[in-house]
DNA sequence: CAGTGGTCTAGACCACTGG
DNA sequence: CAGTGGTCTAGACCACTGG
């Protein structure tokens, strides 16, 4: 039943929750009561028990991990436009880096066009699962000009790939211009982040330069939404 | 029931519905079928059809308008770190702003501290609903600092807030530094933003600064997700 | 008044996990 | 084997809108 100027229940559910684990400030990680639970103690059906956690879960406050339960989540990282690794070390967490493939190959245009190449150039393109203390946080998939970085394959690409580009090649990262935008992750990469399918993400698209305004880098990478904020710098542009 | 190695079926109507809208190049604000119709035609229960309606909605690709239907949604729009009118105007669009209060007030701790504030100053505080076109696409809500714009809650608060302290009080604008979250948008955010309740949006808090280096503004920004994105620049700090 | 999405019920079976 | 979340059914009544 719709309720005119009332909250509907898997509403109010939520704010009770909600308010359970800011004012008790539960930690991360405490179960949350099954929707079997809070159907019964509010005396409403499964699916709008469901509805109020699937609410909660939408907003980061709790996680589900079937079959154990339901979960009061973590807060996130913030992050600078800046190496991965560097910024998980800033925090004093370990960063990690598994490649998930890795390869040579002529790029699409839209790869092409963000690194400015020419119609038969090839790229390094790897995708790699990025971590803090082993837990998932982002996927970035790169593009490296193949001119640029003979051999880039073969080296050990499970730490930070800037340092490797700076250490075997002298190519140096300087600046860079990013786009942020909310997404919804797919359900390939939800698993590989660990998180339930269709979870809000954040899609950062990065052109990386070096000091010659030389593209060195292209990047999409994937981050938890629940995980991550970014912190920016601006230059504000001169009144037209 | 659960299939092993098959998508739910909520999954495969919404993959269709969304395969449609890509390959067909449906305009925005074309119609999506209805629940009850995508319920027979794929005979499955309503709460299926929804459920599938559901996930597309959180992706972006369309919006509900009750009792209307359902629609196919808009593409969103690039925002740099800098004035809203200017990005709108930009896009050849005409940006507008609707002032929902404003007063002087003592500063919350948080603002206090991000103006660099002593402990007796106080603030102008306002909140606008930001539009291109008539359509509202975020909340700002600012703090500035009162001793430098003696009288600001008297002007016209209607369009370019950075304008009006340019020309009224020769404070300009030079730079900025801003923290991009998701969020879900609180239930009054939402109807002022006109779209669904717990929406998901982009929290962009925005210090700003004058050539000098004192901070001229502090702002809280809810842009709607599906209709923003944030384009940023990066000088990489040298390595560690 | 027909049709829409919003909310809700009272069940069901499933895969999966840990004890 | 008890308990969890995931999916699904076949209904229901609601407020609201436009013709």
């Amino acid at each position: 039943m719709a309720r005119a100027s009332e909250s509907p229940r898997y509403v109010a559910i939520a704010a009770e929750i909600r308010d359970t684990i800011t004012n008790e400030r539960l930690d991360p990680h405490t179960p949350i009561a099954s929707e079997r639970d809070l159907s019964e103690r509010h005396g409403v059906s499964r699916m709008t028990a469901r509805h109020a956690l699937a609410l909660l879960e939408s907003e980061g406050f709790v996680y589900r991990r079937p079959p154990h339960g339901t979960f009061v989540s973590e807060p996130r990282v913030a992050f600078h436009i800046a190496s991965f690794s560097d910024e998980i070390s800033r925090l004093g967490r370990t960063p990690g880096a598994v490649v998930l493939w890795a390869e040579e190959r002529k790029p699409t245009r839209s790869v092409r066009e963000a690194l400015g190449l020419t119609a038969n150039a090839t790229v390094h393109a790897l995708q790699r699962l990025r971590s803090a203390d082993g837990e998932p946080i982002a996927i970035e998939t790169t593009y490296v000009p193949a001119a640029l970085t003979p051999g880039l394959l073969e080296q050990d690409l499970g730490g930070s790939l800037w340092a490797v580009l700076r250490e075997e090649y002298t190519v140096l990262a300087v600046s860079a211009t990013a786009s942020i935008q909310s997404v919804v992750i797919d359900d390939d990469a939800c698993k590989l982040l660990g998180v339930r399918s269709a979870s809000a993400g954040m899609l950062l698209t990065r052109r990386t330069y070096d000091a010659d305004g030389r593209a060195i880098e292209f990047a999409r990478d994937i981050y938890r939404a629940d995980r991550a904020s970014f912190e920016v710098e601006a230059l504000i542009p001169a009144p037209r």
